[in-house]
DNA sequence: TCCTGGATGTCAAAGTCCTGACATCGCCGA
DNA sequence: TCGGCGATGTCAGGACTTTGACATCCAGGA
């Protein structure tokens, strides 16, 4: 067997250690957001509205890398809650743009300083520099796998 | 509202880029496993179980950042379909080994190739030092998030 | 010696998410 | 003008994963 046809020793695929890493932030995102009665979903759902209002349920499916079933079953406990508003109707095709609602903005509030520590943790020790370069190496890997060509 | 306090922009959030990354990783993983009837939880429990044969239940869910109740059932599937064996009863402790048979072993080495392809496609136009810093950035998050301390 | 703690495997139940599918609506070229 | 095409919201159905709980087993100290 030639060396690096196959995946090779777990630490050192960039696969397995990406993996490991979303999965830590993933887990410590959801032990900081019970408290407040959120998970993960419901708050990239409330971020994202807090940058752009007027999102639909399709761009955030997208923003949130989930599905649009899903984000619509997060948009419905959302709205049940008195944290986002969406319009009966459509006023332009199909798209129900949804805004937050005061509730759901202070929900955002708490909820984003939150995870902003959970984010300052996990890149402690980490000079700005190689932040920067993370981020995008990140985002070229991305780009790299959701290319269509 | 002091700049810095709350997440910002979505694409300098070093959290949202990883798991936007993994996203992408787990989509292009997941189709390319899909010829083989492989989920990625199925082909990760494969690739432990290759590089450490008599690995347990318990261990494989830990390398798979999956609950032990998850893999239970990821090993009985791989166990109905003859690619892992475990032993009936425990020689010490509780601790079942499990281990890849012959047509466990044929089916790792197609998957690990594959995944390998998707690996090098995710890389594409990082240099090996980048690839390096990165194996190694990724992996102080990891441990940041999950010291107890 | 005993026994408390930690770890493991397993079961049941609930929740979450995705796949497949359908009807509707705007856009754009024939 | 109009018909195909893509995008959107929505509805089941099923697959997967997690949470919670329980009994069992080894290791350590009192």
């Amino acid at each position: 067997m030639h060396k690096g046809e196959t995946v090779g020793p777990l630490d050192t695929a960039v696969g397995y250690v990406l993996k490991e890493a979303a999965s830590a932030l993933r887990g410590a995102m959801d032990t900081t957001l019970r408290p407040l009665n959120l998970t993960v979903p419901q708050y990239a759902c409330l971020e994202l509205l807090g940058q752009r209002p007027g999102l639909s349920n399709a761009d955030l499916a997208r923003g949130a890398f989930v599905t649009r079933q899903s984000m619509n079953v997060v948009l419905q406990g959302l709205e049940a809650r008195g944290l986002v508003v969406r319009p009966a109707e459509a006023a332009h095709g199909r798209q129900l743009p949804a805004e937050l609602t005061p509730a759901g903005r202070a929900q955002l509030q708490a909820a984003s300083t939150a995870v902003r520590a959970v984010e300052v943790r996990m890149c402690a020790g980490l000079s700005p520099a190689r932040q920067k370069e993370l981020l995008a190496t990140l985002a070229v890997c991305a780009r790299n796998l959701t290319e269509t060509t």
